[in-house]
DNA sequence: GCAGTGATCATA
DNA sequence: ATGATCACTGCC
């Protein structure tokens, strides 16, 4: 959680009205603003999403065409989409992409917060932002953070979408280390050490 | 490794 | 109305 000293303005509609996996790796290093119960703001930067693409997206709920549930990723972007997954974690996205294109970022990691089950129950994040805007009048937003430089971003497979053939193997997972916030270390280099030396 | 958990959706 | 599924987590 960092300070909240200052604010800065909410990411605007037109950050979020472009493709999926643009709007995923650059949410990376934004924060995300939760206004709690007794009304103070806690900002959380985010550090791991997931990109889903549109209709043609298997692992995409809008590939299957328009439901009640995933309605709201079919309008307009910067919008949450809040849904109920294994009947226990709500699940954070925020729509993306022009109107009439199901498309959507998943929150998976913020701050302290790893795992898109375990961030919304810490925040206390729940169906009732699902189809409400990004910004501050609903309590959940988002706002510029500091820019994660591509060296220290790591892209993998999206996590538990294994039904999805060929679409489970993209690499539309995007993770930046929260660990190294000073951008001192690079991703997947964490555990490097010097090699040993011995003595002849 | 796998059970828990319940809304959602397709099928009827 | 019923049954399968599920963008996960926590404990074995």
């Amino acid at each position: 959680m960092t300070g909240m000293g200052h604010s800065s303005r909410p990411l605007s509609r037109a950050f979020f009205g472009r493709p999926a996996d643009r709007v995923a790796r650059e949410l990376l290093g934004c924060r995300l603003a939760v206004r709690a119960g007794d009304g103070r703001v806690s900002r959380h930067m985010v550090c791991e999403t997931e990109a889903y693409l549109g209709a043609h997206d298997l692992a995409c709920h809008g590939s299957r065409g328009m439901t009640a549930r995933n309605a709201v990723m079919f309008g307009p972007a910067g919008v949450w989409y809040v849904y109920l997954c294994y009947g226990m974690h709500w699940m954070l996205n925020v729509v993306t992409g022009p109107v009439g294109v199901p498309a959507a970022v998943l929150i998976r990691g913020v701050g302290g917060h790893v795992g898109p089950g375990r961030l919304t129950r810490a925040l206390s994040i729940d169906k009732r932002f699902d189809g409400r805007p990004t910004v501050r009048p609903t309590g959940l937003w988002f706002e510029p953070g500091r820019l994660v430089p591509p060296q220290f971003v790591a892209k993998t497979p999206r996590i538990g979408v294994g039904y999805a053939g060929a679409w489970a193997e993209k690499p539309l997972r995007f993770l930046v280390d929260p660990e190294t916030l000073g951008f001192g270390e690079r991703v997947g280099q964490r555990n490097r050490r010097p090699p040993r030396r011995t003595e002849a």
